[in-house]
DNA sequence: CGAGTTGGTTGCAAATCGCAACGCACTCGA
DNA sequence: TCGAGTGCGTTGCGATTTGCAACCAACTCG
């Protein structure tokens, strides 16, 4: 069996290679306790409540896939922490989204999270949008093109 | 055991609530097929490759949760096609976001698909940006804020 | 010395996955 | 009217993955 879906499938696109990294569940609440500050061990396993051998195979993945990297935080006793490194970071977005959508759609009484311009004060936003019209643009003015 | 890894989570956020929906790597897939115009059940089976009773859970499961509806478009036989909710629309930026994040960081030599916008004819972007500063700004100088 | 912390590994039962086979309702061509 | 084909699933089964708990090694601190 392949360890990656993408092994197998006919046209691997961006997506999937983009699934193979984080398509579980788990790296996304690794990610997001990462960019959080969030960066032992231990730290993340209670923070986002995963088993350690669980959390063990994960970032040895996403080290593996050069989206975080392992360094020693002190030596003696020899500790290590995870950092994002630039492909993380770029991760951002995926994130930044999701918590949008969740924020939107999913909302249940819970308090939206604010992202906040550390320049201005100003909350963020994320979105589509077209660098010629200088607008946002939604899913239905979108169409495709390969090259 | 819990259905959705939220239901024990002691702070349960918009992220976790996102993914209780497309934290799955098969949800995305079958998000990103029906963006692109693939909307029957076995249409989506062969684009993505899902084995059919996996097909049929997260279905259901995408309907459940009100992101897909399953409506008819032929009566006698009865087909039925699975369309975006106005919460399915707004997920795009999240599959936008993992496109580009693939097309950066996981090229392999693949060309990387553009969006181009119905109106120009511009290439689309997806950006984390401050609507103050009108720039687009990186994860770094971003803080989060509660309320 | 003994207890505590960090960063894991190992074992095991239970859930989930992927594949293949089957089923049902309906249509179409002969 | 009979058989083949299509669309949309359901069922069964073995293999993989998950989640939990227990354990462990190295080191520090009192």
């Amino acid at each position: 069996m392949p360890a990656r879906a993408s092994d197998t499938k006919p046209n691997p696109d961006s997506i999937t290679a983009a699934l193979d990294v984080i398509g579980d569940r788990w790296a996304v609440l690794i990610l997001r306790a990462v960019f959080r500050g969030v960066t032992r061990f231990s730290a993340i396993r209670d923070d986002i409540g995963i088993a350690s051998n669980l959390l063990t195979t994960r970032l040895n993945r996403l080290v593996d896939e050069n989206v975080l990297e392992r360094r020693p935080y002190c030596e003696r006793p020899l500790r290590y922490e995870y950092r994002l490194t630039d492909a993380g970071r770029d991760l951002s977005p995926v994130l930044i989204s999701l918590m949008h959508w969740g924020d939107r759609h999913r909302q249940d009484g819970r308090v939206p999270t604010v992202l906040i311009h550390d320049r201005c004060g100003t909350p963020v936003r994320n979105a589509t949008h077209c660098p010629e019209c200088a607008c946002e643009i939604d899913a239905t003015a979108i169409s495709s093109e390969s090259s």
